[in-house]
DNA sequence: CCAATAAACTAACAAACGTTAGTTTTGTTG
DNA sequence: CAACAAAACTAACGTTTGTTAGTTTATTGG
């Protein structure tokens, strides 16, 4: 599979921003690493921004359509909460870069991608905390402040890509096994 | 107690650098906020990294200061990070805008404060995992695998000024028993 | 009340920024 | 090979940036 030259500057360009920042980024850098003009980029994306968007709001989506697959499936609680730990460590894993712009890049986006960023992106918490309150509710799992264990949990996850990039060493799958230990050993019943 | 035209500046920039990020705030920025022109900073201020890296190194410290505090106290491993926990919170709550730089913007420290900062994290959180190992070596806590638990542990706490940020009705003391009985319930014995 | 220091100001600088216009090269297709 | 489109280039634009120099205003101590 050979990469495009607009998939190699979204790649590019995700690296960068996750260095130094997006701002801190400037066309000219994306366009050094490319080996090609800074005006050359303008043949395939329309502005700066478009580029930092569009990284954005594809892994919005991608994490808006595994909580799609989740909430379909008729797993317990618990084994809806696996799946997503399971698709935060493989988004991780496929998309280190990109990902690490979820923490604090999205700031820089402008409207309108602000506003569908920020719909996704409340959409998906509020159906991760209907999975707990669930389970809660059906015995799964013991008592605690919903709301705190829900962000520590997403607090974690959001985290991975950093730890992740000082531990590649772990397998994918026993890295997802291990998330699910600590995350869900605290709080199973 | 009286803020004087640098602390003013410090807490200005601080607002400002969380919400926009480093290098897209501006002295001319920070300046319109405290209601002077740009040059006028630099009576206080040798450059916009200074302000920057104070802000950083000072948060860096009080963490450094309050574990060195812990690690000399008389406690069971358990209180031990119980007091770490409450260290967070409370430096959270005393500097929520500082503290949120920790996440995200120190990466546009430069040297030679990108090393001392590094430095202090780093030897902050060695110290935090030797506690972490003597709790499970005493019994006190159950077997797990010390390095997740330890990432997931400051990636939460790490998180908590944006959490506090929307959930200010909080008492301070009744968020740090939330948050030992969620960060602790799962891995004690 | 005067001298000295602190802290504000105006004006300007060189550098870097995102972006555009217009042109040339490269690659493909009939 | 001619025709066309895609993708690169050069050159330049108007802004904004951090910072400096030099000057004026406020504050404070003797």
């Amino acid at each position: 599979m050979v990469k495009s030259r607009k998939e190699s500057i979204s790649a590019c360009a995700a690296r960068l921003f996750r260095k130094r920042g997006y701002p801190a980024t400037s066309m000219r850098d994306i366009a050094d690493a490319e080996n090609i003009k800074a005006a050359s980029i303008y043949n395939h994306f329309k502005s700066k921004q478009e580029i930092l968007s569009s990284l954005l709001l594809r892994m919005a989506q991608l994490f808006t359509q595994g909580m799609k697959l989740v909430r379909a499936s008729s797993d317990h609680p618990v084994g809806k909460l696996e799946q997503l730990i399971r698709l935060h460590v493989r988004l991780t894993v496929e998309h280190t870069d990109a990902i690490a712009l979820i923490a604090g890049e999205w700031i820089h986006l402008e409207e309108p991608h602000l506003q569908q960023y920020r719909q996704l992106r409340e959409a998906y918490e509020t159906d991760f905390k209907t999975i707990l309150e669930e389970g809660r509710q059906q015995g799964q799992l013991r008592n605690f402040n919903t709301d705190i264990a829900l962000f520590s949990i997403l607090s974690t996850l959001r985290w991975l890509y950093s730890w992740y990039s000082k531990n590649r060493s772990y397998e994918p799958e026993a890295l997802a096994q291990e998330m699910i230990d600590t995350l869900l050993g605290g709080i199973k019943a």
